[in-house]
DNA sequence: CGAGGTGTTGAATCAAGTCAAGTTTCGTGG
DNA sequence: CCACGAAACTTGACTTGATTCAACACCTCG
């Protein structure tokens, strides 16, 4: 049998030699000592309830946070609107990023399922990539992952349908998953269809029908919040592009 | 009289000290020690003609550069797609930061008119960097802008109406020229309207249509690619929020 | 002067948004 | 454990803003 959702960390193990995400977190590839030094600026995994949040817009920038188990949403409030969701995150993954440099976070984070995180000082992890360099690379490389991410956002918002963007979305949580030894097929969708909705540029209905359109084409079944894809190859085929072969190409300025 | 473009660098001076563009630019608040060191890694400012590319998409990461003048445009190839517009870049800010990390760009840079970039290996930089924790701080900083506009962006896609983005589009270039002294209501738009309809996530009928409509309601003037704007207050109110007062909020879960 | 890139404008179409009921699910407290 | 109410989700009918397709105007440059 699969496991359905991500791993929990085991109770109280903070130490990252043990931990389970080793492979994907920031202190990858840091020497033993390093690692240790690592080790020692981290705080303990704190739980996070459903719905509480974790870092708020605008408050004073003092962490990053490492996901260790469930996952969170990171939105942003701008003018008259309410928050435009940006970013899921699961175990492993950054939280804070955007708020080095300002003194402040930029955008909100709020656990979508019970969730456990590390708080990494932020002071104290500079302090430490100082001396140790491939802490720094690392640090670099997170953020550019971000920024690359940000950017194949755009292009999925710019100009492409309903289909394509969702498609887009379940096949890249599907990977996600698949890399953190879970299903690839199967798995619990922790955010609401409205949080979906936001992150896709769409309205929820939109998603809703979406859903019911891909589940009438046999590739995949959803009920509730459970998604099983049946067709993994189709799904990432109109992911990929447009469905009609008819990508129209813009003219291009030289 | 008002300047209508960016200023041109004095032919030659590549000491950043005396560069004009000293107050934005990456060596901002460097010790004069630091300021050398900083000069000394950074190569004479090299000229682009109009459509000649700067980095391309996939080829190694060698290199940050600062636009000394003229402008620039990053795109993105993804699947069948033609280039999407990622940004454009004025004088002062920072090509190449989402190369970091990996060893590769991530998109192409293309100069939009006659250009002049100042280059800054990377590998020299970071060891300058890490001799220099201000530098560091500024590498940092300028990397979470870069995350941060993304976001707006992200923000800006994700279902407004053609004419907010295009207000939006229009009042931040306005502001990128005023904070560069520049007049922010009269100026020269260096990119084709297919390149905005790219970035805005529109096709350039609309865009053109749009700036019609603008020019008929008496907000701004277009005769091509040159722009006044005249109604500075009604094109940022649409742009910050939706013109009718109808923001319909999003059931926020939680 | 003609060609090609660039920009404008019009008419028809359509995908997604809006509005409006419903139904299901879930969490809380009796 | 069940009942209730509030969220979350689904579905349908209708509207609309943006795209598509198409024709044409403009400007620059060889």
């Amino acid at each position: 049998m699969m496991p359905q959702t991500v791993p929990r960390p085991t109770a109280g193990a903070a130490r990252c030699k043990r931990c389970i995400l080793h492979a994907r977190c920031l202190p990858l590839g840091l020497e033993r000592d390093a690692l240790q030094s690592f080790d020692a600026i981290l705080q303990l995994p704190r739980p996070l309830k459903r719905g509480e949040t974790l870092v708020r817009q605008g408050d004073p920038f003092t962490s990053l946070y490492v996901v260790r188990s469930g996952s969170l949403k990171q939105s942003l409030v701008q003018g008259g609107r309410r928050g435009q969701v940006l970013n899921f995150y699961l175990a492993g993954e950054i939280v804070g990023l955007d708020g080095i440099g300002e003194q402040r976070y930029h955008s909100s984070v709020v656990a979508l399922e019970a969730t456990f995180v590390c708080k990494l000082p932020f002071t104290r992890l500079e302090d430490l990539a100082e001396r140790v360099p491939g802490l720094r690379g690392q640090l670099y490389r997170c953020m550019s992952r971000e920024l690359r991410n940000d950017q194949r956002m755009l292009c999925l918002l710019s100009g492409r349908t309903a289909e394509q963007r969702l498609a887009s979305f379940l096949i890249g949580l599907s990977e996600r998953f698949r890399s953190r030894g879970c299903s690839p097929y199967r798995f619990h969708l922790s955010m609401s269809r409205s949080d979906i909705a936001s992150y896709l540029g769409l309205v929820l209905e939109t998603v809703s029908r979406t859903l019911a359109r891909f589940q009438e084409q046999g590739m995949l079944s959803v009920s509730g919040r459970e998604l099983v894809i049946h067709d993994h190859e189709a799904l990432s085929m109109l992911a990929r592009e447009g469905v009609s072969g008819g990508c129209r190409l813009a003219p291009q300025s030289d």
